[in-house]
DNA sequence: CGTTGGGTTGATCGACCTCAATAAAAGTGG
DNA sequence: CCACTTTTATTGAGGTCGATCAACCCAACG
């Protein structure tokens, strides 16, 4: 993993000099909004972006800021959360590589990011990236599609929060990130959990306490085994029935 | 009321008969995506299209089935459900005049949609809608603004499902409906609820005893009363600070 | 070696749910 | 128009799931 990621920030270091290489070489290609890009179409797209990384807990970006930017996440995770005033705060997602952040093309944020591990991501100018948009239908096809993936995947959420219980919702929550683990890293049964228990609470309207207790739990009975900075699912079957009823 | 309605759904008994009155007397159209179009696009997007109307619980389309149509909502409410197994249900939205029901353009319904009260709508095949899409960027681009904002109204949601109490919940309810009337409808104070009780709770992940509890507090209060098929607003700055909070 | 930030575990509390009864409203058919 | 049923809304009493509060463990780190 570290070796992995020292190689894909070595762009960092010169920013300016987007080469072929970067694109053409790129892991999550396939999964993000640049897979709708032909060859050619990626030289100019390339361009156009600069790699950029973030360190563990570095801001990407806050709520309610004017959005300068937006986002592709190459690798690492990234949390995406917003605060009410009085500090309770809902995280409304976790980004992944391959992952697009901005989706909304606003004027301001409406959530803020941070990084939860190291992060590398490709960085456009948000009024670039638009009037890429209106050059290039099929991109602008490809973003709509990932915007009502994450429509559904924000409802699929609205029933976790508002009518599932907290193992249920334990339970939802590793399903669905053994899917989205999936799609970058083959290996389906160890969960890594960059996140914090704190940050799971935060993401299925519980306390840590709860969080913490529920994955005992399921360890207890083994349908889980807790491991450093993730789990391994013993059980999935039994999760997916947690999870899907 | 009435009146309006059973004028708007005059076109139903000719179904096939588009006139070129319609869209161009439609009250919803400068909220809806055909407010992207010009006036001679315009008519060629209403042969495509068929006025539809529903009775009140009548079924739109059900979740899990192929997805055959999209819907534009010229009068009345939808709401719109996910279901779990055992009875569960979250109301992941209602839908009210200038709604779009269909973003997701996907092969089969991410949930059921019936209505609360006589509704019309624009209908049109989800595959022609798709190829209209292609034709016209200035619609898919409209299209996706849309969606945007239908998923950042979902993470507002999740802030309110997960992290608020049953008052809060409440209030931020009539407040988003409040700003949801008021692009169809002049007067702001009143609020039409044409949902039933158990629909909120189902919406807010309360049950309708909580619901009725929380709007009887308030009109006790004196924040609110409450009047066949709603309520009235008494006190907005007070809801709005439960909200907001 | 003290400090700090996670994580776990236990005891207690309370917001909301559940269950039950009643009231009010809306259909329905004569 | 009125009995009758059905649906929706309200209200109360009591129970429970998850929150709160508090203690403790452990690993990382200067």
């Amino acid at each position: 993993m570290s070796v992995q990621f020292s190689a894909l920030i070595s762009p960092v270091n010169c920013p300016n000099h987007g080469t072929e290489l970067d694109c053409a070489h790129c892991g999550v290609r396939s999964l993000s909004v640049c897979g709708a890009l032909h060859d050619d179409e990626l030289v100019a797209f390339e361009k156009m972006s600069k790699t950029i990384s973030f360190n563990v807990r570095e801001t990407l970006f806050e709520q309610d800021e004017p959005s300068e930017c937006v986002y592709n996440i190459t690798t690492g995770s990234v949390r995406l959360y917003k605060l009410l005033p009085d500090g309770r705060r809902q995280i409304v997602g976790f980004a992944l590589p391959g992952d697009f952040l901005g989706l909304a093309l606003s004027e301001r944020n409406v959530f803020s990011a941070d990084a939860l591990t190291p992060v590398t991501a490709c960085q456009f100018s948000r009024s670039t990236f638009s009037e890429m948009l209106d050059e290039k239908p099929h991109l602008l096809r490809r973003l709509h599609s990932i915007a009502s993936h994450e429509l559904t995947l924000a409802q699929d959420q609205m029933v976790i929060l508002g009518r599932r219980t907290a193992e249920e919702k334990v339970a939802a929550f590793l399903i669905g990130l053994r899917k989205r683990w999936g799609r970058v890293n083959a290996s389906n049964l160890h969960i890594p959990l960059p996140m914090t228990r704190q940050d799971i609470g935060d993401f299925l309207g519980l306390t840590v306490e709860t969080v913490s207790r529920m994955l005992t739990r399921m360890a207890r009975e083994k349908t889980i085994v807790i491991v450093p900075d993730g789990v391994r699912l013993l059980d999935v079957a039994r999760i997916e029935a947690l999870a899907e009823c």
